[in-house]
RNA sequence: GGACGAUUAGCUCAGUUGGCAGAGCGCUGGCCUCACAUGCCAGAGGUCACUGGUUCAAGUCCAGUAUCGUCCACCA
């Protein structure tokens, strides 16, 4: 596809281009990874989004980070995969499902498991594409023929085969144990899925016969089976052992006390009520101690039979009235407000419940071993390097991973109850009897903690269990690139399964990011009304500007702060970039790439292609090791203050008025390749304005998509004309300074002389020209020059440089106006500090205004010391 | 309770191996100069949180303090 050489537009419209571009690349095949190509390998699976999501902020920064690096390396010659699809997030999913229902008045229970999983396949069918549409707008460049999800055939077939090699080693098992259950969701929850909540509470003091205690869950002494006290704690070694005889609401209970090293001596007062059926430390203790479990608070978070009484009501209403009977009884002896962190849901935010019930666990710890050698030995390597230290520590302190969840919406779990002799079956195939008495079976009713099917991520889409080309060639992957709250939930897990499953790490590099967070540093989140929309920001500033800005924004180790002032700045960029490319693009008549080649180049073109490869390696190097923002930072730079600032303007002198046609052809040359070679440099960072721009160069090829990403050659920095361009510069810069000082108009045409320090006259004699061209100056260079009566003098290193202002400025008249300016200045500070030194004015004005009345004085003072120095430069004799 | 991070210009933040303190935005002054006012030129603005130490040299390394933040954790 050719661009239509119509005028250019002087305003960079992306939208227009974005809907170009993006199809022809898809169509062109160039995401497409082929497992047989000969190139090295480079493959990246995405972190799967819900596949019921949209594309939230999150989202963007991770998945422009991953493209830029796949861009990168797919232009580097690299056989580039980079794996799209979706997760089916069990627990996530049938929340909103539920929610859905609600809405119209039902419950899942209505529908039965059956239908209601069929409304989620329906709900994933209609919102499914949602955010695989917003991920090719932002413009990544994933295979799409290899999109996969956590629940399609292939991946469940993964999914079942991992769990009857895990049943088969003995690392799954089932168990009876005290677990977060959640009322709400009806299901058990993992211990990464409880999230803690500060809450106001009540910390009771209750007497038990001739000891105290304090609980925040008075509704649990219903299940109380024991008693628990330290066993240093002198103040309760009479009691350890002993039987005593408690009065209660339900009546006199008997309770045994022990001696538990789990007890805090210092918390509370030292004793402590074990509920082993509703509290994880006294169901540790109750065990260790043969206490009985009594559940008193069943699933649906009402009390049960066992609360006599109180059965039937809620927990909380419990509470309530349990605290209202004891003290009626006398048995409280005093109640205090209590702040503590409470377990709740992470997803519905219901407080949880810790209640014993029978569950499949993992154990885990083996597994843990080795993924924590595999990142000590290097073998993955986490990016920034503190992470590791998180990683460790959860991999070391790990626990049984707890892998059933009582949700209807996830993979069941391949397991089969005979119902006659009650034994257990794990199968790849569904069974039909048991295999040892042919009696019926049912299928157990649980599903795998989502979190089971997304370990096997790296693996199962590229077709494991089958030895699949695409497996031999791009397991282990290059890069996984994630934010850190998913580190233990799935980066942890991968880590494990990948060992375990495939005797090798999932993924050599790990790169950790920040979250983004809105302009004031607080969490986006819906409640908070604060979320900003990545899809209203790419409609806004352009998909190019939005990915610049996530990425010059992603420095390693802090979160982002999004705002519009941000991204409008790089919304600027690419107006820049668009710009520049205007000016080189409506100066290539008579252009022609082999002659021009020969032309020999001047001083500036010599100095751009330096800084051009400067910045290349700047770019590559920092891309290498992750750091984004400064990868970002070097081209940005490069491309606004010196391609555009400096070398576009030099470049007009031989464009409009050539003193060769050679010297204008190796302009042209020198235009046309920096900016070409620029824009495959910046072209996994903002694809489409580089592409679109690309095409309309000379010699354009198929796609930028395709071509190689620059390198730096030998030869390509050159020290000698980067000092040389050093000088001319600062002798421009200095120039121009003494024109802003002195308030003359950029049209007014300077006299200058430059006295050379020696060894530097031939440099300044061959760059006077262009000195004065820049600086609007008629420059003179003379070793033996004195500084000139009314001249202004700059110090250039060894080098003076001179203004003569006496033919420019009258100058009777600017020391006049100086000599007022400074009076001016001089009264200001005075009457200032004379306000400023009014104690009632101090006292009584704002803060703000004190401080801006000092920032004025400041500010005037400046003016006067600046103004003194510029009478200062006129020479005597005015 | 444990661990980690942050503290640098008015704001938001970079600062890699210890070697002249930077960027973007904002601010001040001047410019609609034939690519771009979404622009150009010039400029102001810093006790690098605090205290002590190591060093020829510290924003950077060490010890401690303060404030803010995050994660982890079974003090009921």
């Amino acid at each position: 596809m050719t661009a239509e050489s119509a005028p250019i537009p002087d305003r960079y419209d992306p939208s227009a281009v974005e809907q170009r571009w993006y199809p022809v690349w898809e169509e062109r095949g160039y995401f497409r990874a082929d497992p047989t190509s000969p190139g090295k390998p480079f493959s990246v699976v995405i972190p799967p989004p819900n596949v019921t999501g949209s594309l939230h902020m999150g989202h963007a920064l991770n998945n422009t980070l991953q493209d830029v690096l796949v861009r990168m390396k797919r232009m580097d010659g690299f056989t580039t995969l980079w794996v799209p699809g979706t997760d089916h997030a069990g627990i996530a999913t049938q929340v909103v499902l539920e929610r859905q229902l609600a809405a119209e008045g039902k419950t899942k229970d209505d529908l039965g498991r059956e239908a209601f999983a069929e409304r989620v396949w329906r709900w994933k069918e209609q919102s499914g594409g949602t955010i695989i549409r917003q991920l090719k707008q932002l413009g990544a460049s994933c295979d799409w023929s290899r999109e996969r999800f956590t629940m399609d055939s292939g991946l469940s077939r993964a999914v079942r085969e991992v769990f009857v090699r895990l049943w088969e080693e003995g690392l799954i098992y089932r168990d009876d144990y005290i677990v977060n259950w959640c009322p709400r969701c009806q299901t058990v929850l993992s211990e990464l899925e409880v999230e803690r909540e500060e809450r106001e509470a009540e910390f009771v003091y209750i007497k038990y016969g001739p000891l105290t205690l304090g609980t925040v869950r008075p509704e649990t002494k219903l299940g109380d089976t024991g008693l628990a006290v330290h066993p240093k704690d002198r103040r309760y070694t009479e009691y350890v052992g002993k039987t005593l005889e408690v009065p209660s609401v339900e009546g006199t209970v008997t309770m045994r006390v022990v001696a538990d090293a789990a007890v805090d001596p210092d918390f509370g007062t030292g004793v402590v009520k074990v509920t082993p059926g509703h509290d994880p430390v006294d169901f540790e203790i109750g065990r260790r101690h043969d206490f009985p479990i009594r559940t008193v608070i069943g699933f649906d978070g009402r009390m049960t039979a066992l609360a006599g009484k109180y059965a039937g009501l809620d927990r909380f209403e419990c509470r309530r009235r349990i605290v209202e009977d004891m003290k009626t009884l006398g048995l409280i002896e005093r109640i205090e407000p209590y702040r503590h962190a409470i377990g709740v849901c992470y997803r519905c935010k219901t407080v949880v419940e810790p209640l014993v019930s029978k569950q499949w666990y993992v154990q885990v710890k083996p597994l843990a071993d080795e993924a924590l050698k595999a990142v000590r030995e290097g073998r993955i390597k986490i990016t920034p390097r503190v992470w590791s230290k998180t990683y460790d520590h959860w991999m070391e302190n790990i626990r049984p991973w707890c892998i059933s969840r009582q949700l209807w919406w996830g993979h069941r779990i391949p397991a089969w109850h005979c119902q006659t002799d009650g034994s257990i079956h794990v199968s790849r195939t569904p069974l039909t009897a048991c295999p040892t008495c042919g009696g019926p079976v049912r299928q157990d009713e649980d599903v795998l903690d989502t979190w089971f099917s997304s370990g096997l991520w790296p693996f199962s889409t590229l077709g494991w269990p089958d030895d699949t080309p695409e497996l031999r060639t791009f397991y282990p992957t290059s890069v996984l690139v994630t934010a850190f709250d998913i580190l233990f939930f799935w980066v942890a897990r991968m880590a494990m399964l990948g060992l375990r499953i495939m005797g090798d790490v999932p993924f050599r590099d790990v790169y950790i990011h920040a979250l983004v967070r809105d302009a004031e540093g607080q969490k986006m989140s819906k409640s908070k009304g604060n979320v900003v929309d990545p899809l209203v920001m790419m409609d806004r500033y352009g998909t190019d500007a939005f990915r610049f800005t996530l990425v010059a924004l992603a420095a390693q180790g802090r979160d982002i702060r999004i705002s519009d002032e941000r991204v409008e700045g790089y919304r600027n960029f690419a107006n820049k970039l668009w710009n520049a490319a205007r000016l080189v693009l409506s100066n290539l008549d008579g252009y022609d790439a082999r002659r021009a080649r020969k032309a020999p180049p001047a001083l500036a073109d010599r100095w751009i292609r330096s800084r051009l490869a400067a910045a290349i390696r700047a770019v590559r190097e920092n891309l290498r090791r992750y750091r984004f923002n400064d990868a970002a930072s070097a081209v940005y730079q490069f491309l606004w203050h010196e391609f555009c600032d400096w070398y576009l303007e030099i470049a007009k002198g031989p464009l409009y008025r050539p003193a060769s046609p050679s010297e204008r052809l190796a302009t042209q040359h020198a235009l046309v390749t920096v900016l070409e070679t620029t824009l495959r440099l910046l072209h996994p960072f903002m694809p489409f304005i580089t592409e679109e721009i690309w095409q309309r160069l000379p010699g354009a090829g198929e796609s930028i998509m395709i071509a190689p990403y620059p390198r730096v050659t030998r030869g390509q920095l050159d020290a000698a004309a980067e000092r040389d361009m050093a000088a001319v510069m600062e002798a421009v810069a200095a120039v121009r300074n003494i024109r802003g000082e002195m308030r003359i108009t950029p049209g007014t045409s300077l006299p200058v002389t430059i006295r050379p320090a020696p060894g530097d006259d031939a440099l300044f004699a061959a760059t006077a020209g262009l000195v004065g061209s820049l600086a609007r100056a008629e420059v003179r260079v003379d070793p033996g020059a004195a500084r000139p009566q009314n001249a202004a003098l700059a110090v250039l290193g060894a080098s003076e440089l001179y203004v003569d202002l006496a033919g420019v400025v009258d100058l009777a008249a600017e020391r006049a106006r100086l000599d007022k300016e400074i009076r001016r200045a001089a009264d200001a500070v005075a009457f200032i500090e004379g306000k400023l030194g009014r104690p009632e004015f101090v006292e009584r004005a704002p803060a703000e205004i004190v401080e801006k009345e000092r920032q004025r004085l400041h500010e005037q003072r400046e003016l006067h010391r600046k103004l003194e120095a510029s009478l200062g430069w006129i020479s005597d004799g005015v």
